[in-house]
DNA sequence: CAGCGCAGCGCAATCGATTGCGGACTACGG
DNA sequence: CCGTAGTCCGCAATCGATTGCGCTGCGCTG
């Protein structure tokens, strides 16, 4: 389609290409006679001419492009972390493009090897799991890397995450500060980095407390609804003492605990507290209203795409790793329950 | 950082480069001899070669990109839509650049030419706003482009769509089955095709049972839960028949309506019936979950996508525009109305 | 008036690959 | 023993821009 070179332009002008190529770039204007730059714009204009960002960049030597990997594009709190990228990206010059591995090891190494091959200059990835170490650092010998949201502990690779351990502790505060004692946990799926943190800050503030944290061998195979179904009604099952309080890892394992405790007759927060993580927007239309650990996701997109910009300009830069702050927003299923002084 | 080019390769295979490029092509790998082309390829193992889709794409005349351009990265039902196009995408060696216009004309403008400057072989915009006419007709000079979701009717470019005005009329026949007579809408922002024609489908389907729909003169600004309750408010606030049902133009702005019913000390579904659009997640798990009109974005995106494909590879196809069928998902909103007979 | 500096512009190489064309060499039939 | 077809591979042009270097004039100085 796009027909018109930079080579036509300068014929109509009456230039050569390198001259129309100076008088085009603005910080090379002041190198061509003002009437020259004047002619070959118009002369651009009249025939429409579009840059050509691509041979460009070969010639320059730079793609202004970075990747973005993603594990699941339907996941809601990844939607501000991209957005967060995006905007930093945004009148840098820069774009991203897109990528999925739909937490299969395979994608995710055909993905980084096509962002490669289109000479991305970094790529942001979220949703590491464990396991995808090895491909990762082999990516690392082409293009800086950075990961976001989750990281992958003793990889070196650099990290842009949310403090989970953190973010546990501040649950487990919460609770302890509204008189609980019996507390417990249903935990994320294992080998994720944001899920195990999670459940040891939560673990260890209780600890420091004195309690020892209620919870199940067993873990969610995905932090879905049903399975945080499945993991309360376990634990109702099993004999012993009924928690006063739990935490679940996300917001909608905290849903799916909640339709556990009501299908026992249990409700909430009078009988049990609740708190989930996330704040997805749901928590705070549902019946009633859960509590739970706000994540700052767009910023997290922001600093992520800052330190990729860092890293793509001067790579071997010292690995920075960051870990920003969670919030507590309480809501109605931790402040009505009944045994509360 | 990716030293190694094609010639390095074919330095240390004892051959040319043009041999070594033919070699590392699988459709030209028979035009070398087969030991040839064992020792090219042990040299790029060797060596670790990384192909470069930029400078081959340049030779070639094609980049293997698409660009995809949203309104909104945040809005939830977005999502299903990018995940649609990028698993369309995927496997067929193509990639997208994403960009946010955030409902901007000007952003709208810069992306597109962005766009256009690294050659993407076709443009999916979501999220095209009436005023966007002269834009995108301007890129379609350079390159196909698709409407996804909303469309610009009268434009001519071609767009996949859902059947906004089948999703009205889906939402007016549920309510009228359930006996309901003196019905309302709450419009979403005028101007944006998808708001429209669910009012208009709504309407027109009410007039067909001889009924009138009860409206204000005023739309919402922004299809958000606080403009839901103004809304809902200022009905409210009308003299005249209160309605015994209500059709609200999102799910978010059906609670917001919810919300100002409750002040008012009238329930859901009691003596309002309420029903949303969208089906967003947190529609099934709100009290009372909320009757809402399901929309297939994941097909969306992988229809849009796929006319993106076709166009890219033969220009001048008939604009196919299309668009695909919602389906009503009856929840407890509006199915516990006291006036039921 | 010779000589120098500088502004403005063109030449040709370059980025990293792909590809039409033709050369060298083998093999085979007559 | 020669002509010819066929295989493999190298040469050089090409995709569309950018840029180091050098050439041409002009104006100014001593």
């Amino acid at each position: 389609m796009a027909r018109v070179t930079l080579k036509d332009v300068a014929d109509r002008a009456g230039v050569h290409a390198s001259t129309a190529s100076r008088a085009l770039d603005p910080e090379k204007g002041s190198m061509v006679h003002a009437e020259t730059v004047a002619r070959v714009r118009a002369a651009a204009e009249e025939l429409g001419y579009q840059g050509h960002a691509i041979a460009s960049g070969l010639r320059r030597g730079h793609t202004s492009t970075l990747g973005i990997v993603v594990a699941d594009l339907g996941n809601p709190f990844i939607a501000p972390v991209v957005r967060g990228i995006e905007n930093h990206l945004e009148g840098r010059g820069l774009m991203a493009l897109i990528a999925e591995t739909r937490d299969d090891h395979g994608r995710m190494a055909r993905v980084l090897n096509n962002l490669a091959a289109r000479r991305v200059e970094a790529v942001i990835v979220t949703g590491a799991r464990r396991g995808d170490e090895q491909v990762l650092r082999k990516a690392q010998r082409q293009m800086p890397i950075v990961l976001a949201v989750r990281h992958l502990p003793g990889s070196g690779i650099p990290a842009i995450t949310h403090d989970d351990e953190r973010g546990g502790r501040l649950a487990a505060e919460h609770l302890l500060e509204h008189g609980h004692q019996r507390i417990a946990q249903l935990c994320g799926p294992r080998g994720i980095s944001s899920f195990d943190e999670r459940a040891s800050g939560f673990r260890n503030r209780l600890r420091t407390a004195g309690l020892e944290v209620i919870e199940l061998e067993d873990a969610a195979q995905h932090p879905t609804l049903a399975e945080g179904r499945r993991l309360m009604e376990r634990m109702l099952a099993q004999r012993g003492v009924v928690p006063t309080a739990i935490f679940a890892h996300n917001d909608l394992m905290a849903f799916g605990a909640l339709q556990a405790l009501a299908g026992q007759g249990r409700s909430c927060p009078e009988d049990v507290a609740m708190i989930g993580y996330n704040d997805t927007p749901m928590t705070a239309f549902t019946q009633p209203p859960i509590t739970t650990v706000r994540l700052p996701g767009y910023e997290l997109g922001r600093m992520a795409s800052d330190t990729a910009v860092v890293l793509m300009e001067d790579w071997e830069q010292p690995r920075s790793t960051l870990s920003l702050p969670p919030v507590l927003v309480p809501r109605h299923s931790t402040l009505g329950w009944r045994g509360e002084t």
